[in-house]
DNA sequence: TGTACATCAGTGAACGCGCGTTCACTGATGTAC
DNA sequence: TGTACATCAGTGAACGCGCGTTCACTGATGTAC
């Protein structure tokens, strides 16, 4: 009978790690992020982590691409909660994900979103797929709503011509991607994501304590501006 | 005849000194930023800097202030050039303003706006004043069209009673500052910040090389949304 | 004009610290016969 | 059932490094008489 090899108390080391490692964003910020803090706080030594990771910028992709996946999971969830055919709900249920997510993990947020960890070298190939994933719901939910041809595209007429090159890659990484279905969809994207950086970044308190109600007033308004009836 | 003493043959080290960190940041990023490394370019020992900058916190926090007070200069300017009355003109400016104060100093608006430096406490009493300075231009033109009666306010009434009790603490850093005007501007300023952000961060290539077309079109929409006529 | 003195910006050595990473090792566990 | 062996996760010492900060100092500059 074959036996998985089990040779020290703890479980899943690498999963505890990576949760330290959470634990450690959030108490000190991303760039503090130390595989000798993580080892004193599991009461192991450093080079234990080795065994894990080949190095710490091993461990700090591995994070991020956690924290892509998710990222993206939610707004799947978010975008699934009502169903096909409900445009503004959809939309909605994404806006709302993508903050609710970043409330509940502002160090994941911050690791996707903030100032790059000193020395840290950024793989681009691996980390592209997952970053893909993240976004793909806004987008397909654009798409779903231009393809009803309920897609308000009014704004987009301006720039129509300077924007239009810059769609090749994302035709390649996402499927055939129409530009106005990119141009919405980066609209929207960006004044979600102002709007909850704003929030969690906190330097400047002017949200009190319902950014919510705010939020909420910014997802309505781009239904209006974006979706037809 | 009293003559100013100048010991050595560098002039105004102080600045000198703050411009090598802006270097230090752009090269490796605020988290990164060390007394020794600016001591080092400037070929001058650590403990030089300490004649003008009591510690390393000191520091960071003179080159936030600067930041916030050149960022605010910018939007000042942007609403200026165009006259007074012209609301659509004088918003145009202070959001090109903004955006392109980011793309000119993205080591100021990084230390602004990025994840908080390891270890550095952020003075709070002492940088709100610079960060209110930098947001003061949108309020002000915001507040400039609700009293010429062109705010167009309708994605103000659902959130109305949510929103209302969190104005006490502006009311006293800006003198009177109207619900309605505060609510605006905060969903324009997301607006605008949610696309430079996105833009400057680049982890996500979505902007190819026209982000200002996509910007302007963000403009664009947020004058039709909230401007009568 | 010349000398003695005060100033104080910048020096150089030293402190204690935490970091990532390497390396030879140890010792509990599981396997083969 | 008992013994000899292989495995390999985690250890502990050590490396070289850069950091912020302190301290007594030095030596060029400017001032007073």
């Amino acid at each position: 009978m074959v036996r998985p090899t089990l040779k020290k108390q703890i479980p899943n080391l690498q999963e505890v790690i990576k949760e330290t490692a959470w634990k450690q964003i959030a108490q000190v910020g991303a760039p503090a992020l130390s595989l000798r803090a993580i080892a004193r706080e599991l009461k192991i030594t450093a080079p234990a982590i080795y065994n894990y990771f080949p190095d710490r910028d091993a461990l700090v992709t591995a994070l991020i691409m956690d924290a892509y996946r998710s990222f993206g999971d939610w707004q799947f969830e978010g975008r699934d909660s009502a169903p096909l055919g409900e445009h503004a709900k959809r939309l909605k249920g994404i806006g709302v994900a993508y903050r609710n997510w970043a409330h509940e993990y502002p160090q994941r947020y911050q690791l996707i979103f903030g100032t790059p960890i000193p020395g840290y070298v950024y793989p681009a190939e691996t980390v592209f797929p997952a970053s893909s994933h993240a976004i793909t719901p806004l987008f397909s939910v654009v798409e779903e709503i231009r393809l009803a041809e309920k897609l308000i595209i009014k704004s987009f007429k301006p720039v129509k011509k300077e924007y239009e090159p810059h769609f090749e890659m994302w035709r390649t990484s996402m499927g055939s991607l129409h530009p106005q279905t990119h141009f919405v969809a980066m609209l929207i994207w960006s004044r979600v994501h102002g709007i909850v950086s704003l929030e969690l970044q906190g330097n400047i308190p002017l949200f009190g304590e319902d950014g919510h109600a705010l939020f909420l007033a910014q997802v309505q308004s781009m239904i209006s501006e974006f979706i037809k009836e």
